[in-house]
DNA sequence: GTACCGTATGGAAACGTTTCCAATCTGAAC
DNA sequence: GTTCAGATTGGAAACGTTTCCATACGGTAC
């Protein structure tokens, strides 16, 4: 124990030979001080080694220049640069991330929530499962702490950093109607707690409709299902008409890719896949990936800005969702010979789900 | 402003009609109280929507219940999985998580400590550029701030949560002698700043040497020429006589074959490609990577799990390496015919870069 | 010399907890 | 009816800040 207690202000106000009043003045540059005493308190500190307790401000200011983010899961890129993405805006302001994985689920969403809460935090930055009809989102409006959202449509005056998944999966359907395609999937996980899939599906879905194409079967996988290709290509193999697949993210693209291969199909001639998000790797890939290229991080440092306005009491501000950009890749092809001869609509078998509801947002 | 202030334990009292140390103790089950007082305790609390001030238990505390985390960067999924897999131990236990980004830059790591401890966290997990030489982490131990590291090797005395690099590259060595390849490079992002990648190549280095190999060429990229394919095959161009590439990343390992097909050469009849770190998508490529597979995840809940003793009051205690895995993939094999001919070793061409020193740690 | 003003200064209150300790109360034992 | 142990209870101090306010001081204008 070679370490006495932390050294507090008061013992640079002895050790200066001031009050203690005298000594936060000059720490903090918040008052007057002759430039005597001024020296005097600076040597004590420096001497000292003496650095203010977080604790003791946050009380007294009642702040905790703390901001509570909440995000699915660090394990899926787009989150983890996003939260860079706010990490880089807040770094240098003294706001410090305090952060929160729900793992995708909506218990524990509105259970992190509130423990953010009870850590005083300043403002919160969410990304969950359902934040129209969370409790604990509507406690931190009760007290008064300011939210912003990260990749849902803005909701309820929340103002959200977003692209619009909508929009941007009508131009997934224009570009598979343009080479040719009419039958098409939907690949999705976790349908059910994301309305970003929902909402590009539904996007997805009525533009197919208003170009005449098929209605396009819609794939919810289990994440055992995605993640092993033998049983993705099971699945597959029961999309035997189809020759496009949109799937609600890179990776499941990219696993669609092998799994059609393992079971001879080719990638595009034989079935076309664009994914979703954009991810680094998809680049890198030695077949390209077809996708819409979205900029999570940029989505974090408009939250993280939005935000920061909000805690110096400016009005929320929605601002326009983020551009998102398609970006054709070897993926991507007219339907092969294989699927010319498949003009006649036949019924989908019947062990494939297909929504035929908008889903659009709620 | 239809909120007045924030309501305090002593509201609660007041309406309990009973001392603020009656309610304490009933709503943090410290200490006795009648059936009677406890039930109006609970019932004013619950009314008036009572919370604790986390300032004010910090204050009183002296503890924050906040755990600071310094990482290279979230947009690595390693570092991502590793944070996940630190939440995965923290929650539940009260504490809060913290974090920090430097992106790779020596002198932000160390600003970014000195933040967190100003934040009075009570305990510090660490992957920084140079933990042994850091200030900042010197100024944590003064202050009896408990530190544990992450994917570094065990340094001063601080545990660490990692993988033994040395070893694991020892491996890939093996492996590529086994198959016939004489000539190797290794390839890395930062190796100034990546105690990591340094002891690849050092194992790398070192068993290459005892099986006989000729000693690898060290390749440093700039970030640039990673993400840029050819430029990165312009790169490769230059190491004809090389049959077998050890990237010190999965990344980077994909990006080289990318590299590798653009100029021509088949992977792996013309060149073998191993990565580290097994990031899932490896698995997933049509490709799949050959890699030696660890668990990020593993390590943050390794060191979340050494941190949490102590700030028990336990003293330190190192765990063993964690276990990695040479996953084997189509990405490596027997160098092809190409290469046949090359027992004879020729001289490297001058514009490559060849370390012949042991740079084990330090 | 007095009245006055602006600048430095420090005492003390307040922020919301927890906890020490003394006071009160209960009922049982005498 | 007293006395005493044990169970409840609440006042007050302490944690480290910031900030209000009053005081003290130097000088300038009369």
């Amino acid at each position: 124990m070679p370490q006495k207690a932390k050294t507090t202000i008061k013992d640079v106000a002895r050790r200066a030979g001031c009050g203690i009043a005298t000594a936060s003045r000059v720490l903090n540059n918040s008052g007057p001080a002759s430039a005597d005493v001024r020296k005097r308190v600076e040597k004590a500190a420096s001497d000292l080694g003496f650095s203010f307790s977080a604790a003791g401000r946050a009380l007294q200011s009642r702040r905790s220049m703390t901001i509570g983010c909440l995000v699915p899961s660090l394990a899926n890129p787009v989150f983890a640069e996003a939260v860079q993405g706010i990490q880089e805006v807040l770094s240098g302001t003294g706001y410090q991330l305090l952060i929160s994985c729900s793992n995708y689920d909506g218990a524990a969403d509105n259970q992190a929530i509130e423990t953010l809460l009870t850590k005083d935090v300043d403002g919160l930055i969410v990304t969950m499962v359902a934040p129209d009809r969370s409790a604990a989102l509507r406690l931190a409006k009760t007290r008064n702490v300011p939210v912003s959202l990260m990749f849902h449509d803005p909701i309820d005056g929340l103002p959200s950093a977003h692209v619009d998944n909508f929009e941007a999966a009508r131009d997934v359907a224009r570009q598979f109607a343009k080479l040719g395609h009419k039958r098409t999937a939907f690949l999705s996980l976790r349908f059910a707690s994301s309305d970003r899939s929902r909402n590009r599906y539904a996007g997805f879905h009525a533009e197919c409709r208003a170009l005449g194409l098929c209605d396009p079967a819609l794939i919810e996988l289990t994440e055992a299902e995605a993640n092993a290709p033998e049983k993705l290509s099971r699945i597959l193999a029961q999309l035997d008409s189809v020759t496009a697949i949109f799937a609600s993210n890179d990776f499941l693209a990219i696993a669609v890719q092998k799994a059609a291969r393992l079971i001879g199909w080719r990638v595009p001639d034989d079935l076309s896949v664009v994914g979703f998000d954009g991810i680094e790797i998809g680049r890198l890939l030695d077949v390209p990936l077809a996708t819409i290229e979205t900029a999570p991080e940029a989505m974090g440092r408009q939250a993280a800005a939005t935000l920061l306005n909000m805690t110096q009491g400016v009005a929320a501000t929605q601002m326009p969702p983020l551009p998102y950009h398609f970006r054709t890749g070897a993926t991507l092809a007219r339907p092969g010979p294989k699927n010319h001869d498949d003009d006649q609509v036949a019924p989908w078998p019947p062990s494939v789900l297909s929504l035929k509801t908008d889903l659009k947002q709620g």
